[in-house]
DNA sequence: CAGTGTTATATACCGTGCTATGTTTATGAG
DNA sequence: CTCATAAACATAGCACGGTATATAACACTG
């Protein structure tokens, strides 16, 4: 019994794929990621980079600008925030709005990410995805005999490999 | 501040991107579902129609077959044979094994699924992905507002329509 | 300025995937 | 036959997404 029942059902079970695959590359960059070194879980990357690209912001802006429901963004929050890397103060005016900042820990952690982590992370995707081509469904399954092929942590060379399925 | 952050960050947030955008189709799916009278929750329907293709099998090959981890496996069917979809008997030479089947009122489930909310379903995601082409980003992109344009929900006709973004 | 509605955030809880580990049964080596 | 290992399934608990709703502060109407 191999698994080639799921593609057999086409556009039907897209969804259940596509959520798997996108928990399998969370999963293997969250391994880059500690063998740098970092403890940040994964998920909440896009957060600090919006963070430190646009400076100080409020809740639902992050939700808005991440494409995330907001209550999701309030518990990274909370993590990171117990975690020193971000930090909240009230809004002078509006009290009901808290604004959201990077602590220096927050800065550094950033600044380390963008000139070792995030390069080789993007490198290693863009490997898996190079030989991509063709209709969803078609590079939603190579991607997967990629990701099984070689995991995202054996592509953060130089671009080098190519290994089609 | 539109959400324009997440695609500035290119392939390191795929992960989250694909996973998010599944995790919104099976949503559609699961509204399509509930309207056509179905309870049983979308990401069960794939392991149904494994069984209903299938045959009576045991929980191992089940989970490979769908490429899901078994306890997730072992937890469906708790639900489905709560629900008497499934019913499981124990091997007759092998007392660790056990051989699960979908119910008279499983195959009943199933087979309206076949003839009417599966084409449905078929029909609205192939419609959400009929203008997609280009590399893998660009595709997720484009699905990303098709879904937002027009729910599956409403593209359950007869491939009728186009709506490019 | 009382009352009502709206907005920003927090809390509670659910779904669906995972890994790690426990339990029972088979199996094979000595 | 006994013990060690392996296999099949179950259980526990985590992660990360979601919705629904509560709470607190603001804003506007009358």
């Amino acid at each position: 019994m191999t698994n080639d029942q799921l593609k057999s059902l086409g556009y039907l079970a897209l969804g259940s794929r596509l959520k798997r695959l996108g928990e399998r590359l969370q999963a293997q960059t969250q391994s880059i990621l500690a063998e740098s070194g970092f403890t940040v879980p994964a998920s909440h990357f896009p957060l600090l980079a919006t963070l430190s690209t646009n400076g100080p912001m409020n809740v639902s802006d992050l939700a808005c600008g991440l494409d995330l429901a907001q209550p999701g963004v309030t518990r990274m929050l909370a993590s990171l925030q117990q975690d020193g890397i971000v930090t909240s103060k009230a809004h002078p005016q509006d009290r009901r709005v808290r604004i959201i900042s990077l602590t220096a820990e927050g800065r550094r952690v950033v600044a380390r990410a963008r000139n070792s982590a995030f390069p080789r992370i993007e490198r290693a995707v863009a490997d898996a995805c190079a030989s991509l081509e063709g209709p969803l469904l078609a590079q939603i399954d190579a991607l997967e005999e990629q990701l099984q092929t070689a995991p995202l942590s054996a592509r953060t060379g130089q671009m080098k490999r190519r290994a089609n399925a």
